[in-house]
This record gives structure tokens, C-alpha cells and sequence, in this order.
RNA sequence: GGCCUGUUGGUGAAGCGGUUUAACACACAUGCCUUUCACGCAUGCAUACACGGGUUCGAAUCCCGUACAGGUCACCA
């Protein structure tokens, strides 16, 4: 069997998206599945939309995911160059083929006049342009006027309204569409850069790509392509449209949608495991043959198999991510996390007041119910509040009463010596002995007092982190609003 | 509008003509555990196969139609 050899070739015109990282990762996942090559291209024909550090965000934010190209501009493979920008001669070379072969022909249209000619045609009530073919018998004469006026061609493919464009489509299975539906379109602008359908079947040829695994919305490109492929000789390789990544509203995901993170950047930077995004991504139009969800990247190339690629719209769960960082959170070690977490609470808390030991008690604490670690910060803010018991929260203490409680603990706390985890489980042990008073009536009047919440981790371990002087106080000012 | 595609419980998602009284997971609820919180474990929950026809001994699974949703119709990629 020929090496697989399958790419991720977005633009560089923003940076790596949610929909980019799952068709990246699913090539990559085909690739290795069948130890084969990803490669990275990028299509940077589009030059006003290109963006500075396009090309570096996409590389960086998928080495990240743990995605990394075999070959790709930075790490040339024998099919270079790996950006469309400097293949241009490549594309005119195949161009004027197909003008020698008689399968294209020079279009000098302005765009003006074709913007004319769909106006026209909208008002007909076509939805759809055709382009009318007016260049394509043109006389010397007429060509001479044009090119006088200053006029530069563009290249039209000439499409064969007889033949039918099929082929066997991994995920949907066959599709085919009739070349009557297709009008003659330009593969070569007037600039002499290709347009897109041109170029993609150039560049996938020459670098030997075997599959394509793309989103849905290229299935109407695809006769297109398919038409150069026959036109020129080539073999084309097989495709795979899969399916749409939707949000809550079951709509494709647009970039400018404000309900779902759209960048993988911004999921790094809020502290998600890469490894975690890797799983989830996997599992967004595609199912495993079990009934896991969690599987590490090795896993999922081992299981990878492109037949079990959904074809209904996949939707993007938040949920089901937290639910899938959070297992990752607490399979890794406490250091690293603790790692990962400290800068978002430098950033948004005064913890430079206490040491690298409580930092790591805190982390410890919340690390079974942290979904991402910029979450972090919440969870440790109540520690730096003010002061600050609720009406709601004083009456539940007195509910509980909780007034002697309190008293008694206060006490009984001063005269710790050492104020640690051990000795205050103790402590709280012995004076609900005392006081008779076990569970939610001895735990809860404590927690409110100290922390103001009803959350909060393991209770002695939070008045440790809490320490004495600040937990016999908060215990004070609670027993004077009682 | 043409062409293409999809529609399974609150959510994601298996299922590919007959052990399906339709997995599994998330969410939710209850219980257990640790005298609290959370984690974990167990149990349960939800009257889920868009609708209407047909084919078949038998249909979530095949066919047709309807509805709804999405994709696409550029000298963008």
C-alpha cells in the first residue's frame, strides 16, 4: 500500500479556530493511524486577508495540542515549497497546460462587468451566477482591444457540461454532481495568482496526497477539483467531508459567535490541558468502538478509524469539556498543576504574602474540582475577601445555633499551639464531643464564620490555610452580628 | 430558489433489518463514604428514534413524501 499522506492547509488569515484544530487533528489522527505523513501547507493566496504571524500562530497553537506536521514550511519535506505564495510559478505552468490543451481559456472580463452581469441575473431571479462564456470564442480583434486597453486576463476553466463529477466519499458515502450545474469558473485570477480550487488540486497532487480529510462545507468544491484532476491526469485522492462543528443554537460555528471560545489560544491561556483539548477534539464527530471517553493521544491513534466519522453535526459541549479537562486536571501531578495555576492567581490575587507550601495545600485542595486552571482564582478569592457574612448566612447560623459553637471553638482554637490540619480536626472533633453536635451543625457554623461560604474544600484544611489569627477573628466579628 | 446533508431522552452520542424491555457519557436526583465541602462509589431519573406513508413475517435501521435545521452556489479560502 502507497505511504498515506494526508495535510492541514488553512490560511493565514487568523489564528488556529476550533473547526481548524479538529480537521488538523483528525488528518493527524488518519496519518498516524496508518503510519503515515501530516503535512502542514499554507494557502496564503488570499493577500489582503492574510494577517502578520498567521503562519506561526497556526504552528505554534497545534504543537500545543500535541499536533506536530512532518513536513511544513518551517521543516521542508521533498514536495516544497510548503506555501502557496511561492509556488506561483507552479500554478502557471499548469494553467497555461490547460490552455494548450484547449480545457481553458482567457477570460478579460472586468470585475465590474461580471458584478453587472450577477446583478442582472439576480434580478432575473437566478440565486445562482452563471458566467455567460462571453470570452470564450473571442476574436483576435476584440482580444487585441482589450489587452490595448490595459486589460489583464484571467484564466477560466471550461467546464464539460456532458460529464457527471462523482466520487466515493469516506464519511458520506458517494456523491455526485452533474457538470451542468457547474459554470465555467477561474482558476488563474488576472493578478496570475490561482484561485483556490486551482491550487489546492495542484498542490495535493505534486505532494503526493493520498486522502483529504476536510469540513463539509468543501463538498461543492470538490467537482470542481475533481475536474482539474481529469483534466490534467492526475489521481486524486480520496476524500472525507466531515461534518460541522455547531454551538448551542445548532448553527456552524461562526468566528465572530461570543457563546464558545473560538481560538485554541484562548483555551491555553485559560489554563486547559492540552491533552484534555486533544481528547475532546477526538470526540467531536467521531466515536470510539467502546464505550471510554478518555483516551490519551496514543490511544487514539491506535483506535482511530475514519469509517466511524459521524455525519450529523457535532456540537460543541462546554460541559462535557470541563468534565474531560477535569479528569485530566486530577490524573496529572500536583506540582505541575500547582505550576500552571500560580500565574493566574499572581495575577489576580495578593499571594505574594504567603509561601510556596500554602500555595501548594491550596492547589492540593481544589485540584478534585478544578475544570481548568484559571478557575483557580475563584476558588482561592474567598480566602483574600473581606469580611463580608450575608443576612441569608447569619440566620442559617442561628438556625443552626450556632452561637455557642462558635464560643466554645474560638477558644479552643486560641489555645492550639500548633495551628495544623491535624490538630484542628482534633480540635473540632473534641468540641463537638463537648457540645454534642456532629456533622452539618458542627461543620457549617465554622465554615460560614471563617470563609463566608458553604463550599470550600476540606474544612480544618481550609482554616489552616486560613491561619490562626485570621480564623479567630472572622470567628469574633461573627459571634457580634449574632 | 437549485444542488448536497442531517433530524435518537435536558445535552453529547452508540446503533447499519430481528437477544434493543434502544448502549454509554455529561447534567440532574437520591443513597453510601469521609462527622462539613468536594472527590469517589452506587442507584435512579427522564413516557428519546421529527412527522406521514410504503417495503418486510419483522424497521430507529431500507424507500418515498412533508416539516424543520444546516452547508454551498466569487478573479475568498
Amino acid at each position: 500500500m502507497k505511504e498515506v499522506r494526508v495535510r492541514y492547509a488553512p490560511s493565514p488569515t487568523g489564528h488556529l479556530h476550533i473547526g481548524g484544530a479538529r480537521t488538523a487533528l483528525f488528518n493527524y489522527l488518519f496519518a498516524k493511524h496508518y503510519n503515515g505523513k501530516f503535512i502542514f501547507r499554507l494557502e496564503d493566496t488570499d493577500l489582503e486577508r492574510n494577517i502578520p504571524g498567521g503562519e506561526a500562530s497556526q504552528l505554534d497553537n497545534l504543537e500545543w495540542l500535541g499536533i506536530i506536521p512532518d513536513e511544513s514550511p518551517l521543516n521542508p519535506g521533498p514536495y516544497g515549497p510548503y506555501r502557496q505564495t511561492e509556488r506561483l510559478d507552479l500554478y502557471k505552468e499548469y494553467a497555461n497546460k490547460l490552455l494548450d490543451l484547449g480545457l481553458a481559456y482567457e477570460c478579460y472580463c472586468t470585475p465590474e462587468e461580471l458584478e453587472e452581469d450577477r446583478k442582472k441575473q439576480e434580478a432575473e431571479g437566478n440565486f445562482s451566477y452563471r458566467y455567460d462564456r462571453k470570452c470564450l470564442n473571442i476574436s483576435e480583434e476584440q482580444k487585441a482591444v482589450y489587452i490595448a486597453e490595459g486589460r489583464k486576463p484571467a484564466i477560466r476553466f471550461k467546464v464539460d457540461e456532458t460529464k457527471d463529477y462523482e466520487w466515493n466519499d469516506i464519511v458520506r458515502g458517494h456523491i455526485s454532481v452533474p457538470g451542468k450545474d457547474i459554470s465555467d469558473w477561474v482558476i488563474l485570477k488576472s493578478n496570475g495568482i490561482p484561485t483556490y480550487n486551482f491550487a489546492v488540486v495542484i498542490d495535493d497532487a505534486l505532494m503526493k496526497m493520498t486522502h483529504v480529510f476536510r469540513g463539509e462545507e468543501h463538498i461543492s468544491n470538490t467537482p470542481k477539483q475533481l475536474m482539474i484532476y481529469e483534466a490534467l491526469g492526475l489521481e486524486a485522492p480520496q476524500f472525507g467531508h466531515m461534518t460541522l462543528i455547531v454551538n448551542e443554537e445548532r448553527k456552524k460555528l461562526s468566528k465572530r459567535d461570543e457563546s464558545i471560545m473560538q481560538f485554541i489560544s484562548q483555551y491555553k491561556d485559560e489554563g486547559y490541558l492540552p491533552e484534555a483539548m486533544f481528547n475532546f477534539f477526538a470526540l467531536l464527530g467521531w466515536s470510539p468502538d467502546s464505550e471510554d471517553e478518555i483516551f490519551s493521544e496514543e490511544e487514539l491513534i491506535k483506535i482511530f478509524d475514519e469509517t466511524r466519522l459521524s455525519k450529523s453535526p457535532s456540537m460543541f459541549d462546554k460541559k462535557k469539556l470541563h468534565w474531560i479537562d477535569n479528569q485530566y486536571i486530577q490524573n496529572e501531578d500536583l506540582i505541575k498543576i500547582t505550576e500552571m495555576c500560580k500565574p493566574y492567581l499572581e495575577k489576580e490575587l495578593p499571594i505574594s504574602s504567603k509561601d510556596e507550601e500554602w500555595l501548594t495545600k491550596i492547589i492540593a485542595l481544589f485540584k478534585p474540582q478544578l475544570n481548568y486552571c484559571s478557575e483557580i482564582v475563584e476558588l482561592v478569592a474567598p480566602f483574600f475577601a473581606q469580611y463580608h457574612l450575608s443576612n441569608e448566612d447569619k440566620d442559617f447560623i442561628n438556625e443552626l445555633e450556632g452561637k455557642d459553637l462558635l464560643e466554645a471553638i474560638s477558644d479552643n482554637f486560641n489555645n492550639l499551639e500548633v495551628f495544623d490540619m491535624e490538630n484542628i480536626k482534633k480540635c473540632i472533633k473534641d468540641t463537638g464531643k463537648a457540645l454534642n453536635r456532629k456533622g452539618k451543625n458542627l461543620f457549617m457554623p465554622i465554615r460560614l464564620a471563617v470563609s463566608n461560604e458553604r463550599h470550600g474544600g476540606d474544612l480544618p484544611t481550609v482554616l489552616e490555610l486560613y491561619g490562626k489569627d485570621q480564623v479567630i477573628t472572622n470567628i469574633k466579628k461573627t459571634i457580634e452580628l449574632l
